[in-house]
DNA sequence: CGAATTTGTTCTTGTGCAGAACATACTAGG
DNA sequence: CCTAGTATGTTCTGCACAAGAACAAATTCG
């Protein structure tokens, strides 16, 4: 409801230049220019701003073979990065990301469950690399497997082990730079949506199948959805509708209990492993245990996916972790399952495929946050700096 | 990502005007000033500008009582109108609503299972009776209970035999005037959390139970989602997880053949009945079966709601309709059986409260969706006015 | 009845974008 | 190789809008 002035117009037109540069990558500022409708002029001005931000460069024209003069190309400063974090059961994975989504780095630490001040750090170790000697660094983003509220509090993860843990404020004390934490199903989407299997997609579900469970994430109109307290996506802790009683595993149990990657594992006869060689043993079997399993679990996931489709009508279902090799069991049976379960105008609307974004998907989605603040209003971040002198 | 420039800072802020005197009523131009940071001359000029469009009126000071020069009250034009449209099984209901989002008036016209030409004619009647005489009319929103597309194209609303319909586009050619359509539940939602139970709730979530069966809305983060094709919300036609086999009344059924009205009316011996009577009927019944399956519905209603809390974690769900009554059975018990079904803090986070807006609710969610577009954007509809000279 | 207070009104100032005019660098075609 | 054509960068001017200062007006309080 506030209202806007011309203060707020630069600020808002300097966010779209950025924005538009890490989303579409590389951009001549021709192209800049036709895509904000802005005019030539001023497209000039934001640039010449960004660039004196340390924001974005831009470098001599490539050969376009085309008439006129050769416009030059806009990219996203690859000093200026966030670092990314993302505490598991067994490990830290930090990473290094550009502003533009590249992943510059990925390293993991072995951490048998890791507490938050742990984390912290861990963190700040990194901080101190050579790598990152030269570079800016715009923010810290934390990927969860958990419950996270909007201010980087986590309630509850419990397969870290984390109650009330107030994770991003201990990494902003600790090393200076602004932190932020999601619940990383919500930056799975966000990663997908933004680079992956939903570019350009306004409306999609992600969902994730790991080793702690089904986490989901919803993007609507383009925006993720936190809900009130940024919880929203919990689509694990809900009990599906099974048609087939034998179809249920655990009487009275979650999504998560039946379908679940230690159930496919133990009739794998694997202890552990990790997502690409459960991905490739389940590829490879013809045992008729492991294929009945993961037909039932693709059963109970399709009803799920197709109140999904009802709720949300989304463009997309994406599907990652083991969930992603339920769906590649039968693609076109499980999307008859999900037809069965759903109206049908919604259903001719949504396309359900497996995630694009491998490893990088939470380096990436937990990137993205920490960025959030400085593609939203490039300009407030120069204040803070000049503030903290 | 589209640029800014002055004319929109113009634009918004005469919206932000104009939308802050239709949600929070009559407002003297300091409280404006306050509300929208923008100075006192800035809110001067764009409160004339909105007079000079017949959209608000200015009247004397009220008596505050307090010091300081008194300032004068802006209100929303009560001659700004917009037609609410509801076709319903049995009759459609048409109303006007001002800007400000008063229902001025509401007339039922008896039609078994109108048509969709049928439905265009009655509008158009409607449209020369001597009330809207020196009114203006700033658009006609159709409240349809079924399926609609973004654009105002009925995919399928089976109570009134619709496929396929071009509501919106039909009525703008019949009428001149601008035309919208969106699904009832989804209006209710808005509705609901502009005037109603929701007021100032950015994340809620609506459910409506009526003869035609469960209807939902979602209001995320303020705005209302509609997916992809706008049929968001699709709840009833989610199959419920019920744990006691006995709960279940229809194999298979979907949320809306387990809890359902017509199921509550039978055991009450009512042939038929408006909400009122059978709300009225339920309160005063002891008879065991009616209480029994009241319980029932409310164990089957509980699960779901439970669901919808874990994806979406809003602040408030609200329940109109008989859901209402099922609800009202037992407030504190139809918590808990929601609380068994979600995970902690997004139960935590969330109030299920029956409905505020009575028999208004549609004719204000159809009356928004009319409003919307010169709400968003008062500027714009001079220019079409000029144009259409 | 005068002081204090709040707000409306008027005028000036500054900022940012658009667009015109010009400059520049490329391709196309002979 | 040269010229015409085209697209784009650069510079400058004008315009629209909001902010804020200065003043005027209308109320309460003592």
């Amino acid at each position: 409801m506030r209202g806007s002035n011309s203060d707020r117009v630069r600020r808002a037109n300097l966010a779209a230049v950025l924005d538009l540069v890490h989303r579409t990558g590389p951009l001549s500022r021709a192209g800049i220019t036709r895509a904000t409708g802005l005019s030539r002029s001023t497209v000039a001005a934001l640039v010449a701003e960004l660039t004196g931000m340390g924001l974005v460069a831009e470098s001599g024209p490539q050969s376009t073979a085309r008439v006129g003069r050769p416009s030059p190309v806009v990219h996203p400063d690859p000093d200026c990065v966030a670092i990314a974090v993302n505490p598991e059961l067994d490990a830290i994975t930090l990473g290094v990301v550009s502003l533009g989504g590249e992943v510059r780095s990925r390293r993991r630490v072995e951490v048998a469950r890791p507490g938050a001040a742990q984390t912290v750090e861990v963190v700040a170790a990194e901080l101190g690399s050579a790598e990152l000697a030269g570079k800016r660094i715009a923010g810290i983003g934390v990927a969860v497997p958990g419950l996270v509220r909007g201010d980087g509090v986590v309630r509850w993860a419990p397969h870290l082990d984390w109650r009330e843990e107030p994770i991003a404020a201990e990494l902003t004390r600790a090393t200076g730079h602004p932190a932020f934490a999601a619940n990383d199903a919500t930056l799975g989407a966000l990663a997908e949506q933004l680079f992956g299997a939903g570019v350009g997609v306004p409306d999609l579900v992600y969902l994730n199948g790991g080793a702690s469970g089904i986490g989901g994430g919803i993007i609507a109109d383009g925006r993720p959805l936190g809900g009130i307290g940024g919880h929203a996506g919990e689509f694990g802790r809900n009990r599906p509708a099974i048609r087939d009683p034998d179809d249920r595993a655990v009487p009275g149990g979650t999504l998560e209990d039946e379908v679940n990657r230690a159930r496919l594992l133990g009739l794998l006869g694997l202890g552990s492993a990790d997502q690409l060689a459960l991905s490739g043993a389940l590829a490879a079997t013809t045992d008729p245990r492991v294929r009945g399993e993961l037909a039932r679990q693709a059963r109970v996931l399709g009803g799920a996916v197709g109140a999904a489709v009802n709720v949300l009508n989304p463009r997309l279902v994406v599907l990652g972790g083991f969930l992603a090799d339920v769906l590649g069991a039968d693609p076109a049976g499980f999307a008859e399952l999900v037809r069965e379960q759903c109206s049908a105008p919604a259903f001719e609307e949504v396309r359900i495929v497996p995630a694009a974004l491998g490893a990088d998907l939470l380096m990436i989605g937990a990137a993205q946050l920490a960025l959030h603040r400085l593609l939203t209003d490039p300009a407030a971040t120069r204040t803070t700096a000049a503030r903290a002198e």
